[in-house]
DNA sequence: TATGAATGAGGATTCATTCAT
DNA sequence: GATGAATGAATCCTCATTCAT
């Protein structure tokens, strides 16, 4: 694991315990094992660091929500499909949903930053307008819906990370809960 | 308006805009009008400071709900005044809402203090414990759905906060949106 | 009791046990159950409190060596009854004798407040130089030897706190020790 | 000379004319000619660097003793010689002197610390030790003596830095005073 | 006299960043 | 690239003192 990989990940770890600010350079280095110069060789500064972190961060939700099952035949089952991906991206990967929650809305991270990222979201944000179009969905604006529906991903994930548990039956109760909240 | 108060709305003030670590007590007894000093006569450190807001806050919020009409009549109806109640105490209260949502899960807050706020959620689990037993609402465990629903309000209120408008149908909308995810 | 008392006696107890400065005019006000703006009446400021501090525990010192019997038939005898006599002092206001000990030296006193407390040592240079004159002492500055003198009262009382405890024989011991110190 | 150095001068400087609490470290940079946050790399907090100090300063004064020459020919020239040896460092060093009269018994130093530099007296416990037993010195508890014989320097040492002028022979005197105390 | 809220200058400490090695 | 000592501005907090009641 090359030094740009341990600095990233003592960041996430730290930042997700401690908060940005309580995070000082000097403990992302020692918790990384590394000087305190090195992460400037590879960070101009700590909120270019933030901002890595966040851009991958995304990257990794992106690909995670490809990993759906959508075959284009039964729009409900792919519809869940995605919605449990999602989730499960959310519930494996507890630091990275803590930081992208905290930091999506904090004002640490630029806007054009945050709207660069948005295009992780296009995909579902063309399925979800599909299923408008076609009449499975309510016609709500498709930006709001995304964002409703997101919603119930998040607050399913939060559910998940507070009780350490969530059962089969339970997460499939919840895509149901997200699926019947958006069908027409 | 005693320093308390001045005190404790410059510092939703400034900490909406730019987070704890990032604003300086200075800052706040500056917006306050006080002296740097008086803060900590009237609340020991800066974290106290912040959970005093954070109480406060929930207790706004707790009150806000009870303004709902409910009557007991029409299930589905009460449950979305209830619904339209928070969202319109989290669309007037901008500030409020977003430090409730910056910092609910952040460590700066004891888990003591917030599980003493729970209270103020305590009317509206039981309305939905309610409707379980009664067959309207999904037979979900109650504090899963009490925290579903609430994500439903808060993403309704991330978006008129971004969009900084939503006619009173899409508000409907979303109220039903809310209340189809739910029943049973 | 009064106030200044009380004042001054909390102030003799939080100061030998934290240092001038590390005793916040606030504690005192606590300690001495009194308002902060009441210490204010009494002394002007915190340097004049521990002026007059300094003066009435000199002039306790003084009355305590007053004490000794002197009958002038036996200089050894009046010699150390005067050592036993300040010894005791010591021994009993252990805060008393802290307080002399840390801030004789100490900057914070100012010099004329010394001197003019010199005064107490008075008798006891008489006595001294007396002794010296009548050929029972060696022939040192009555000065230089009244501060060797003193100075094995106040190693006796430090052991003493640090022990607490010193038989009666241990302190004719040292009585005995600081007399053939001194003789001829 | 080392940045380390520095600091320690200064702060004995400072420390021995202002006390303690009145030695902010921002004079303490000043004075050594180094940053603020420069302290700090080297001394956890201002209490560590205290007790470094007191360290430093206890070591000197242990080598200072060793430099005594005991020849154990001449009981009492040996110890008279140790006496003036500890003597004229206090003579020569007259900040480090007034460093450990003044904080020797503070609370500023914790007890082990304290304990831990006791070391440096254990040659002179010896010493007096053999003394005792050998009949040389009073048979009073050899911690008790080294005290009260240590109490004579300490107080010859203040006589030394107020007058700053004490002959050679006054200085014998003085010794000579200390022997007789001490002695069978 | 007595009170204690309010003041704001001052002090300990932290921490992002630099730079010589 | 990598190191980590050094920097000093910025921050939290304290505390002597005042003053209206």
């Amino acid at each position: 694991m090359n030094k740009r990989e341990l600095i990233l990940e003592a960041t996430l770890d730290l930042i997700t315990e401690h908060g940005f600010h309580a995070t000082p350079m000097s403990m992302i280095s020692k918790k990384a094992k590394v000087a305190a110069g090195t992460i400037y060789h590879h960070f101009e500064n700590k909120e270019i660091l933030l901002e890595a972190l966040y851009t991958e961060s995304k990257g990794k939700m992106g690909r995670a929500m490809q990993l759906a099952t959508v075959n284009g035949e039964n729009y409900e089952a792919d519809y869940k499909s995605i919605w449990i991906s999602l989730f499960i991206f959310y519930a494996d990967n507890s630091k990275t949903f803590q930081f992208l929650e905290q930091y999506a809305q904090s004002p640490f991270i630029r806007k054009e930053t945050k709207e660069e990222q948005r295009k992780h979201y296009q995909p579902i944000i063309d399925f979800l307008g599909q299923g408008i179009r076609k009449g499975y969905l309510k016609s709500i604006d498709v930006e709001i819906l995304t964002e409703m529906v997101h919603g119930t991903v998040v607050s399913a994930a939060k559910i998940f990370h507070q009780q350490k548990e969530l059962s089969k039956i339970a997460i499939n109760e919840l895509a149901q809960f997200a699926w019947q909240a958006a069908k027409a």
